[in-house]
This record gives structure tokens, sequence and C-alpha cells, in this order.
DNA sequence: ACAACAGTTGAACAACTGTTCAACCATAGG
DNA sequence: CCTATGGTTGAACAGTTGTTCAACTGTTGT
């Protein structure tokens, strides 16, 4: 995903510009990379599945298969999801014998959610 | 979204079932609507452009054509966004004259998009 | 009343995402 | 060694998402 290219950047055909404001709005702005990482970030929260996966693991590590009971659905979508969680470091996963049980990573992540649960429940 | 149907619940061809775990992590897992506001919330937080109007209109109001020209963004495709940001309440607007001026509506959200940038930063 | 412009909207399209399916790898047990 | 089972993987498909485009609304100034 090449971010740094502007070759064309679209119009909004306006006239009416505060300079200040644009100006301001534009310094506060992060750099691109950091955007992505933080959207990305929130993209991997964005679904009831995993979502789901990171409740269920939560307080004791799980295996997949132990999960995909504890969600209804098959292994393989688990462990689809569960290779997204990896990627984003937002689980680790000890193998014992045959089984792989999974545990979040980080108290961080407990937080954010916690954080976001208080604000649905307004 | 009809989410308490479960007519067709997946096989996850499991035998090696911990039982506690499972119920366990049945346990934690909050209703399944709760888990869909949830994941919804993190959705409209998951896209770029939708969080750069949110560090750009944070600390002061701009109007639609300003971010426009902040983020390099067509008029259109910034309103659809802000749209999508209303819609969850994460912005509000005040009309002046011809311009619609949107304002992050809620500290809660500057609190959770500060702790993932945190957590983004390790 | 009219022209100019800020903003919104819906349809269309391309890009992306999540689940399923089938095939596969790895380990335990006979 | 061979089978059974837990887990992973890639392709395929349907559903979703974001941007563009063109048409539209509403307000301002003349």
């Amino acid at each position: 995903m090449s971010v740094e290219k502007h070759e064309h950047i679209p119009e909004c055909e306006c006239h009416e510009v505060h300079t200040e404001l644009v100006q301001k709005g534009r310094e506060i702005l992060p750099d691109l990379t950091v955007l992505y990482e933080l959207s990305d970030f929130f993209k991997v929260l964005g679904d009831s599945t995993r979502l789901g996966i990171l409740f269920a693991i939560d307080g004791a590590p799980m295996c997949v298969c132990d999960i995909a009971i504890a969600l209804g659905m098959t292994k393989s979508a688990v462990s689809h999801q569960l290779k997204v969680l990896r990627q984003n470091r937002l689980v680790k996963y000890k193998k014992v014998g045959k089984n792989v049980f999974y545990e979040l990573s980080d108290d961080h992540v407990r937080d954010i959610i916690e954080k976001a649960l208080e604000h649905i429940e307004e």
C-alpha cells in the first residue's frame, strides 16, 4: 500500500477555506503510516467473531476446538481469525500435544475493549 | 441482522473438549447484541479516512470543505464518512450559513484512540 | 429571481473481508 | 507404521465497504 504517492490528489471544489483551521487540522493529523497502523488495529477489533474469541480466552487459555464450540463455529473459521489476531499480536499461543492453547498477549487490549464497552453503554 | 436464530450451528468436528473451559468461556462471552454493537463501534474507527477526520476536527470544529482540503479528499467522500460518524454518534455538527461545522461529540472517543495509539507505539 | 457555492445523497464499481470447503501437516496412540 | 484427530491453509464465493460521479438541496448575495 503505497502511502506517500500523491500524484493525483482529488479536488474538493471548495472556495471558502478557513486557512488557519485547515493548517491546524493538518498539524494535528498524525503521520499517515501511524494513521494506517491505528485503523488496522481497530479493524482487527471490528469483527464480532474476533471479539468473541478475545472474550472467550480472557481469563483462561483455550484450544482452537474449545473456542469453536464455545462460539458455535467451525475450527477452520476460528483458525482463520486466530491467524489475524496472531499477526496483529493480540494473542499468543502454546502447543501442548495435539492442542494449541491461545491466550491474550497483552492487558492493553483488555483495557481498550473495556473502555469501548463503557462507551457503548452510554 | 437476525442474531438469535441458530437453526444451523456449524459443526466443529472436535472430540477432545475441555468442558469447564468451554463453559467458562461461554459465561464470559457478553450478550450477542453487545458483541455486535462493540464490533460496529470498532468498525467505525477501523478506517484511516474516518480516523483522519476525527484527528482533524479534534481541537477545533471544521466545515466539510476544510476537512476535505486538510485530508486531500473530495467533499463527497468526506461527507459520506461524516455520515457514518454522525450515525454512530462520534461527531456532532452546527450549521452556520452555508457551512456545516463538525466536531467530536464526546471525549470518550478521544480516550480510546489515545489508548490505542499507546498500544501501537508498543 | 437568479447565480454561485457548501453540503448531501444514491447508484455504480472496484477492492476487501469472512466463511466454507477440501486438502493438507503434525502429533498421539495402538 | 498407520490411523485418528487437532489445527492450518488456500481457493472460491458471497456480502460488505469506500470512493467516484452526477444530480440534487439549501443558503447567501446580488
